[in-house]
DNA sequence: CAGCTAAAATTTGTCATACAACCATACGAT
DNA sequence: ATCGTATGGTTGTATGACAAATTTTAGCTG
């Protein structure tokens, strides 16, 4: 039932991605369209398709007649929100040494509003999760995650959520799709500052998101707020 | 030296895009991509890297073999943060009757900051225009437009504000492609929380971001307030 | 009739080829 | 030197075909 296969496109589109990341098109112009289709071994129309998608991302910009090139502005970007998947991850790309530490995990009956907007029946159980993420033993992230109990079916331990939540779903046969996200803006209180290591009243940004598998069913609910000295979000705003 | 026309590709998915808004597809599905084609007059080509954009921007979603869909998740948002480009049609879309106060229009010799960032000579001259956005007469979006004196040809009064300001760019030969957005958290102070109506020592989200033309080059700063009590900022997280 | 199975039809994903639109450069005429 | 023009290269679009996956249909079995 897991299928873990990527489809053309997308191995397309992060090989490519990567031969960028690793600067070998020094003149900032990417290879023509055919080049990398002979290159990669597949057929132009998926080299389009990735090239298309590495566009919106910003990543690089086309010229009809002139070529493929790369944006820099757009390369430098480490967090783009759009992209983020694992927290470690983008604090890696930001040069900086991450690592995880497990708060707490437990499970209580789900309260009214979370009962809603996971479509759980009221008061079934909910699996919590706190997780706190570091950069150079730095404080840096904190998230809550909220599960459905009835979603998980294979027993676990605190280690299995050392790993990013989406693989915790996965081995539990649900594929996270995707996530839709909120901006909030809050307030460091007390507990919080205490444990970002912050001084309260500081202004912090922070994401309330659910996210949804392949058939658009809500599967988590999950809350971080971030250290924005250490982290900026970014992302890229194109015109339509 | 100005073009105006749409690649075609563009064309067809703003045209499939209004369709879906426009509720004709009732029970969620989309026509097949051959249909689209030949109601559209258009290759299945150029109808499939339509729908590649749109699967992106969390609008539909496919499935081989089965069809492509409507997401309503995804297009249930009316601030998708990627999307906005104009924020009166943002709080309209939400509702709300936007209207638009300018509350300056001056040029100062640009700071060394925003200097480096528009890639301006140091002390060259920058044209600041302090815009506020009301929704039904409630101020909710403050902004800070500074744009290089350099790029204007046209002369323009105050009026000229009033409109967006891709439309002034666009006007004085500046066609604006693509915003690079940091969001920042900030404090109501003083002059910021009297201008928003909001008490001081409330936590905001802000926008600090460089717009750049087709061809990369900076050509303006904004910086942005938001009163997250009338907007949410929204957006799709997608696995890559 | 209910339920299962297999074939057929439908739909998206990928491939191959061709041409149109556009751009950069080199070259020659003025 | 400047301008216009040819020429080759690159992206955008069109067309047709097949592969892979899903849904629907038909048929068969009990």
């Amino acid at each position: 039932m897991l299928k873990r296969t990527l489809s053309l496109t997308e191995q397309a589109k992060a090989h490519i991605k990567q031969l960028i990341l690793d600067d070998l098109f020094v003149d900032g112009r990417i290879p023509s369209e055919t080049d990398l289709a002979t290159d990669l071994g597949v057929s132009r129309t998926t080299i389009r398709d990735a090239l298309s998608r590495l566009e919106i991302e910003g990543v690089i910009y086309r010229k009809q007649g002139a070529g493929t090139f790369i944006n820099p502005a757009g390369l430098q970007i480490k967090s783009r929100l759009d992209e983020i998947w694992s927290y470690e991850e983008m604090l890696d790309a930001h040069g900086y040494e991450p690592s995880t530490k497990i708060l707490s995990v437990s499970a209580h009956p789900a309260p009214e509003d979370l009962a809603t907007e996971l479509d759980m029946k009221p008061a079934e159980s909910l699996l919590v999760v706190r997780k706190l993420f570091l950069a150079d033993k730095q404080p840096v992230i904190l998230a809550y995650n909220y599960i459905p109990a009835t979603l998980i079916t294979q027993s676990y331990t605190e280690a299995d959520f050392m790993h990013p939540v989406y693989e915790f779903l996965w081995a539990n046969g649900q594929r996270l799709a995707y996530y839709l996200s909120e901006i909030v803006p809050l307030l460091t209180t007390g507990e919080l500052a205490e444990t970002l290591h912050v001084r309260s009243g500081l202004p912090l940004v922070s994401f309330a998101e659910i996210g949804y598998n392949d058939d658009n069913i809500p599967i988590i609910k999950s809350t971080s707020c971030f250290r924005d000295d250490f982290l900026r979000l970014r992302l890229i705003r194109r015109r339509p």
